[in-house]
DNA sequence: ATATAGATGTACT
DNA sequence: GTACATCTATATT
């Protein structure tokens, strides 16, 4: 397991997102170490963004970590209950975000008991936090270092194909709502919100499920 | 299978 | 007060 570096965290916001569905979560907990690959995110690009925190410019407590050096966690609570992880990108004063939206299990998950439920255990942005014990906390901290840190699969993945469309619950933000910035592995079961790709890259034609 | 409602805390008109 | 980058339990097709 390669953890990234700060320069690989150094990229255009939309090829980061597209760059990061070829990496893995780590996290390591007392309970020994927890890894998951990135199978969807959705990237934010304030200030003009209407879906993105940073809209307009908008610098605050919570969104000031958006503002600096890109490689960073800005981490935020959602409808009181629930953390959310994003990866910090752009360069200082350009308050961007790619928020990992789902993962798949790698290696040891005990919480899981039959491959169904693995499959649904890290979709979606709170589950993952919740599962990965990551809360404010780790607000700001660089993502290249432990406890929490991304990295590169040991192995290859075999082939897989880039979808991408437009974001969840964003219907708010106008025009920004169609812009298709959530980028996810097509037809992987770990997925958080099943939906056709306005776009598709990647080598396989035939919708077959990957892992 | 899809459709609600309800939980909860922080940021913001 | 209202909205929110959500998820689960419960109810209803």
């Amino acid at each position: 397991m390669i953890p990234v570096t700060p320069t690989d965290l150094d990229q255009p916001t939309e090829r980061l997102a597209m760059a990061l569905l070829d990496w893995v979560v780590v996290k390591d907990t007392p309970e020994g170490r927890r890894v998951g690959r990135i199978v969807e995110c959705e990237m934010y690009q304030g200030p003009h963004d209407r879906a993105a925190h940073s809209y307009g410019g908008r610098r605050t407590e919570r969104t000031a970590v958006m503002f600096g050096p890109p490689g960073y966690a800005y981490v935020y609570l959602i409808y009181g209950m629930y953390h959310c992880l994003n990866v910090v990108s752009g360069p200082p004063g350009a308050p961007e975000a790619i928020l990992i939206r789902a993962l798949e299990p790698l290696g040891d998950w005990p919480e899981a008991q039959t491959p169904r439920q693995r499959d649904r255990l890290l979709a979606g942005p709170g589950k993952l936090c919740r599962a990965l014990g990551i809360d404010r906390r780790y607000y700001g901290h660089p993502l290249w270092q432990p406890p929490l840190w991304l990295a590169r699969p040991d192995t290859p993945w075999p082939s897989y194909q880039i979808a991408r469309g437009p974001r969840i619950h964003v219907d708010y933000a106008g025009e920004a709502a169609e812009w298709p910035w959530r980028f996810w592995i097509g037809g992987h079961p770990a997925v958080s919100v099943k939906s056709v790709p306005a776009f598709l890259t990647g080598p396989q034609t035939e919708s077959t499920p990957r892992r």
